[in-house]
DNA sequence: AACCAGGACACAA
DNA sequence: TTGTGTCATGGT
């Protein structure tokens, strides 16, 4: 009997598939050890594999069309064209030869607000967990190929809106909950038109998104840069200040005021962009050594 | 076992 | 304007 699921092959050249599904745009993936990265995109089951110059998808019913993946994926972006916008100096180089193909992901704004609401201060590992308890509670459950565990897509703020504050904090969300919570109602009760904000300018939607509780600057940017497709937002977390003070700023205290007009005319048009190489090197190449557990002095 | 994590916020000083 | 405590949870 012939499977339900359906095929198609998206030519891609330079495109890190991997670098860009785990360095903490989108939550949702998860490698398989066949090679298989699996997710959940809009409402769909999908999963996607690098093969040569091309990207492998598939999904569980056949869609009718591939755009919605086009899009996500942003394969028919000319990525030399970002590269060459960036600064020649360095640390731009060092980023982009341990990053190569490393991409942005275009993501649903509602998705992508509420994961990086729940992002503040926790690690990606403990995002995608929160995350995944959040879709699995409370998220629609998706058709998935013969065999596979189910999955669910994310759940709409109207559905979150509609949760208990306990139901939340059941999902390790912590302090974030109310938060998520208060963001969630906010939107179901048209207090802030999320579609609205693509056909604002940058710093009128982040304007907007700041209204909202739990988006501060870095978690604003974080939107307009990963769903909305603003390539100047520049989001500054922890590794991305660490980037800057080691390789900008060495030796020399940075105000944050002079670090936002730093990244603002340093990076150029694609600054965002450059902002992805820098976190994902810092991550990946340029780690502290691991702590080792001291030892007691009379060991033997 | 401390320290830290893709922060935001209220409140000092 | 810049600094500090607080929030909740778990990885390293």
């Amino acid at each position: 009997m012939a499977s339900s699921t359906c095929q198609h092959i998206f030519p891609a050249k330079d495109y890190n598939l991997a670098a860009t599904l785990a360095s903490g745009q989108a939550f949702r993936w998860r490698e398989r050890d066949d090679g298989w990265w699996e997710g959940v995109v809009d409402a769909r089951w999908v999963r996607v594999k690098k093969v040569e110059d091309a990207i492998l998808a598939e999904t569980a019913a056949p869609p009718q069309d591939w755009q919605w993946l086009t899009e996500y994926l942003q394969t028919d972006i000319d990525l030399s064209s970002v590269l060459i916008s960036f600064p020649d100096d360095a640390p731009m180089r060092a980023a982009v030869t341990a990053c190569r193909g490393l991409r942005l992901l275009r993501q649903e704004a509602w998705e992508c607000l509420a994961s990086f609401i729940l992002s503040s201060t926790k690690q990606i590992v403990q995002i995608q967990q929160i995350v995944g308890l959040l879709c699995e509670r409370f998220g629609q459950s998706l058709v998935v190929p013969p065999g596979h565990e189910p999955v669910f897509a994310f759940p709409s703020a109207e559905r979150l809106a509609a949760c208990a504050e306990g139901d939340l904090r059941g999902c390790k969300m912590g302090f974030r909950a109310p938060n998520l919570l208060r963001t969630a109602q906010m939107i179901a009760a048209g207090e802030l038109n999320l579609r609205s904000l693509s056909s604002r300018t940058v710093d009128e939607a982040r304007a907007e998104l700041l209204k909202l509780p739990g988006v501060g600057n870095k978690i604003a940017n974080c939107v307009l840069l990963f769903a909305y497709g603003f390539q100047a937002a520049f989001p500054v977390d922890v590794w991305v200040m660490k980037a800057l003070q080691q390789l900008y700023f060495p030796k020399r205290r940075v105000s944050a005021r002079r670090l936002a007009r730093f990244t603002a005319t340093h990076f150029g048009a694609n600054a965002g962009y450059a902002q992805q190489y820098l976190f994902h090197y810092m991550r990946t190449s340029h780690r502290p050594p691991a702590l080792i557990p001291k030892r007691k002095s009379r060991s033997g």
